[in-house]
DNA sequence: ACTCGTAAATGACTAAACTCATTTGTGGAG
DNA sequence: CTCCACAAATGAGTTTAGTCATTTACGAGT
């Protein structure tokens, strides 16, 4: 009767992928419903959209109850969320590791962007989706998340800010964090107005470069070593 | 009589605040009618909320049909856009008015930005769902709407550059537009971080202007007026 | 004035996300 | 082993955005 009152706090989408050593099998349990759920939602999400994939059904196809699906997922708009970071964390982490290290930062910026462009383009529907809910994300819990994920994600911009300054290529007056939130502003607005129809994929190509050289242009280093030799850049114009 | 022949091709939606010249009874009654659904929805969106407010309640106090109303707006998101975009054209044309247009560029932008960000503070409930919506709109007449109104204001902030350009206090090799997209792009960003809850209105305050400086840097011609004379600005770091 | 094509209005209805009171299952204390 | 406190599961029920078949009202041509 009077038993529930208070401590309903913890979400139960906690573990996600993780491993924890030692767990009883109430928690082994909570965590397989979870992949079963996370795996149920990708599945009907990518076979049906967004929309049209029902809450019953996802709960039907993770063999569970409708009422259970909320205790894992506040909202359905949760659930994306969820399987979004599970594809998004190793792919951050392999854009990383396969960018050309030793090309101009340019080209190691839209190397890493590129590849966030082509995860999206696999499913734009979703994609669209996605974008739209990660301005809003109601659960706290969820919105510690995704602040993680997003520092994560541009800490390694910065990291590739640094080691062109440590190199020589870029002025060591500029700070990587905060160039590495507008490099990365100016990507995410380009993807929001792609993903919005505001604009096409093949506008978004011609400007992304145009857009990022502009934010790195007057930093770089030329080729002379003592950066005393400055001839004016005198791009073209638009 | 057989005057006005068809021009039947206005949307519903078409003139929100605009007069047309001669219309017949009809038009007028459209146009009547929009008004009020508009004056209902912001009402009922400030007063509620835009979840609590329901759609019942916004037709009967705009005193039409439950059906009627997605005659107009064929979402309740719509609904929230045309309330947007009626308080704002006007914001802008008076943040551009008042810009203290003989203060350093970086200084007009910032005046811009601040007023958007004083009206979102008016409602940050309202804001929240509106930044939403502003990145997935359903219907291609309210996309096209949105754009018109991006490409307006982004054209003002290309306009204030240049301005500076033509006072040689910004290099001339610097596209415009490009880089009044770009400041945007740093600009919203900001803004979406700080209504999606990720920082604090105190944090987007204290990095906006960094941020915006970061693009600005590097094209900035300083007092003396040949530009030759280029010492390292040597900014404070993060 | 009459008529007809069609724009606009309408509200009963449907569908689906989410709630909540109740039941079931688990692990640990005695 | 037994029992209890509480975590987790459940599905019938509620709420509300959005639909659609039907009706109403306008206005252009005769």
């Amino acid at each position: 009767m009077a038993t529930i009152a208070k401590e309903r706090r913890k979400t139960a989408v906690e573990a996600e992928t993780l491993e924890a050593p030692s767990e009883g099998r109430r928690e082994r349990k909570k965590r397989r419903t979870l992949q079963r759920i996370i795996r149920a939602a990708r599945s009907l999400f990518e076979r049906k959209g967004f929309e049209a994939a029902t809450t019953q059904e996802i709960a039907e196809r993770a063999d569970i109850g409708t009422g259970t699906l909320f205790n894992y997922a506040k909202t359905k708009e949760e659930l994306l969320l969820m399987v979004f970071r599970d594809d998004m964390m190793p792919l951050v982490e392999s854009a990383f590791a396969t960018a050309p290290k030793q090309a101009p930062l340019l080209d190691q910026i839209v190397h890493y962007f590129d590849r966030f462009i082509a995860y999206h383009r696999r499913d734009i529907k979703i994609a669209k989706v996605l974008i739209r809910e990660l301005s809003s994300v109601h659960s706290p819990e969820q919105r510690e998340k995704n602040r993680e994920f997003v520092r994560f994600l541009v800490g390694k911009i910065a990291d590739l800010v640094r080691a062109a300054q440590a190199q020589g290529k870029l002025r060591t007056d500029v700070p990587p964090l905060t160039l590495a939130h507008n490099l990365f502003a100016v990507y995410y607005r380009l993807l929001e107005n792609w993903l919005g129809e505001y604009i096409t994929l093949d506008q978004y190509e011609r400007r992304i470069r145009q857009a990022l050289e502009l934010q790195l242009r007057g930093f770089l280093i030329e080729e002379s070593e003592t950066a005393l030799s400055r001839k004016a850049p005198a791009r073209r114009r638009r």
